[in-house]
DNA sequence: AAAAATTATGTTATAATATAACACTACTAC
DNA sequence: GTAGTAGTGTTATATTATAACATAATTTTT
């Protein structure tokens, strides 16, 4: 079985469920306060937590802020794959499902002619909400 | 005048020579220990330079290792437009100049139909000297 | 079911990355 | 030569992330 279809852990449900809670991608930090109530109390836990949830496929992490964002592709395969755009107003983020572009990326091939193992690409523009105002 | 022609001063140029003395990407603090024989003795120095080479698009940082990376392709227009491939097992980084990919990104327009600010994109995979051994 | 291996947790301390704030200097531009 | 802009030097601090170690829970193997 996929990795990513395996259960969540205690401390890795109550981390999920806040970055769901956030539009936004969100810190580790504020995680961290965010769940004190719940009985995490130390950064360890809260990076170990978003390790794993990387690992299965649930977080992403963008790498241009250091922060961090539930999946919301259904059975999301990109883990290694994935495709933000980034408003640089508002710091909203949002992942990118475009198969085209998917398959493109994911069949480049270096000068060599070797394919990547995966990628990471962060567009960045305004977003339709900061483009109104 | 496009700011990326414009000279650069004192610390621009000495944090430009050390980066480009190196061929992976290289670490702020590296760069610092290594520049101050030259009278650089304080972090905020290093990130100034850094800034200012990055909005000359003579170096790029590398997102997903927070390292910096001269830009090696003549007159880079690339200052957000960037494309790297990046080794997982010794952090190498090159710049990857594809016409036909770097034209895909730039004209690749969201949902609404509007186009992107700009992009970084990363590749991870093996290095061709890391696949021999 | 007992032993072994793997995964997860709790905790303290510290490392690594980056910026705020302030005083001062050098270099345009008019 | 005054005004504006860009650059420098410095101290302190904020932010992001991991090391290390002890313990507990879960899964796998025997
Ligand atoms: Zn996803
Ligand atoms: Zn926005
Ligand atoms: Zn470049
Ligand atoms: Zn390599």
């Amino acid at each position: 079985m996929d990795s990513k279809n395996k259960s969540l852990s205690k401390n890795q449900q109550i981390v999920l469920d806040f970055i769901q809670r956030n539009k936004k991608p969100v810190k580790a930090y504020s995680i961290l306060s965010s769940v004190q109530k719940k009985g995490i109390n130390a950064p360890p836990q809260v990076y170990r937590a978003l390790d794993k949830l990387i690992e299965k496929g649930k977080v992403h992490k963008v790498e241009s802020q250091n922060s961090f964002v539930a999946c919301k592709i259904l059975n999301c395969e990109t883990r290694h794959a994935t495709i933000f755009s980034i408003c640089y107003k508002c710091d909203s983020a949002s992942e990118i499902n475009d198969t085209k572009l998917f398959n493109y990326l994911s069949e480049f091939k270096d000068s060599g002619g070797a394919k990547f193992d995966g990628y990471n690409l962060e567009f960045f523009g305004t977003c339709n909400s900061c483009k109104k105002n």
